[in-house]
DNA sequence: CCTACTGTTACGGC
DNA sequence: AGCCGTAACAGTAG
């Protein structure tokens, strides 16, 4: 489900409702969804450990510990998280509960199970969860049009794969990937090669604020966040692409198209977006 | 019954 | 080395 909008969404949902607690206990019903390290071992390091804040790096969550450890956790397709009493029924597939100070339980749940959470000792190098490879954060004040060409001007293949390469830039996935180029007025399958300097302008331009644009779409009290059990975000009214094959062009009016690009659904406008 | 799916990685081939 | 395409992960939804 999430990218960088949703995982920013949760942090902030999560974040207030978890800060100075402490972890009493975790209960591990689906071990496999612990990368690193050992399960017993995440189980002990983890108990009587104080939360002091969180941290987004791309789509992945970071829980900062008192201690200078830390958890990190990828939430992939389908992976939610919860904070609720310890009396509300527990939604299906939950794999992993915290139970924390004060009554409260942070509640990981994951239908496909392909989220993954890791641990980390306060100085420890983190070769293990990906986030060292991460390319630059969209909102990092050196993202350029100038980094993009650097980075993928040479690139044959089409831009769309290029915007979903986390090495390149951190948190885009193939929903806010049609949206930002249908913003940008880039056809998804043009080799990155071929774009003009104002093509990546535009892209450099549009890459924050359409995720900026969304993050401020998803926001949601932490009562609604619960009562629709972290499933539903308010912003797919303001989707104007994705998903929406066969509906109207909100700009010209044209039938947006649909095409498989890299193996992933790709929707866009012929009249908006030439190839 | 069959297909598609908002993410990422491993692996074989070039 | 680095790029490419595919399979795999596991389950639900249409």
């Amino acid at each position: 489900m999430p990218e960088l909008p949703e995982v920013e969404t949760i942090k902030r949902v999560i974040e207030p409702q978890i800060q100075g607690r402490s972890i009493e206990n975790i209960f591990i019903r689906q071990p496999a969804v612990i990368a690193h390290p050992a399960t017993e071992e995440f189980h002990s390091q983890l108990i009587g450990q104080i939360i002091s804040r969180m941290e987004r790096r791309g789509k992945f969550l970071v829980f900062l510990l008192d201690s200078g450890d830390r958890m990190i956790l990828h939430l992939r397709m389908t992976g939610c998280l919860l904070l609720t009493s310890a009396d509300l029924p527990e939604e299906p597939h939950t794999h992993l509960t915290f139970q924390l100070t004060g009554g409260r339980q942070l509640r990981y749940s994951d239908t496909r199970r392909f989220g993954r959470f890791w641990f980390l000792k306060k100085g420890e190098t983190d070769t293990f969860s990906g986030i060292k490879k991460l390319g630059k954060e969209p909102f990092d004040p050196e993202f350029s049009s100038e980094y993009l060409m650097e980075r993928l001007g040479k690139r044959k293949k089409s831009i769309k794969e290029c915007l979903l390469e986390q090495k390149v830039i951190a948190g885009i996935g193939n929903i806010y990937s049609d949206e930002i180029l249908f913003a940008a007025r880039i056809h998804p399958a043009r080799s990155a090669s071929s774009l003009t300097l104002g093509e990546w302008q535009r892209l450099a331009a549009a890459i924050p604020e359409r995720l900026s644009f969304f993050i401020a779409k998803n926001e949601i009290s932490a009562e609604e966040y619960l009562s629709s059990k972290g499933k539903e975000y308010r912003n797919t009214p303001f989707l104007q692409v994705y998903g929406r094959k066969g509906s109207l062009c909100p700009i010209c009016g044209e039938c947006l198209q649909r095409m498989v690009i890299g193996g992933r659904s790709s929707v866009f406008c012929p009249c908006c977006q030439k190839l």
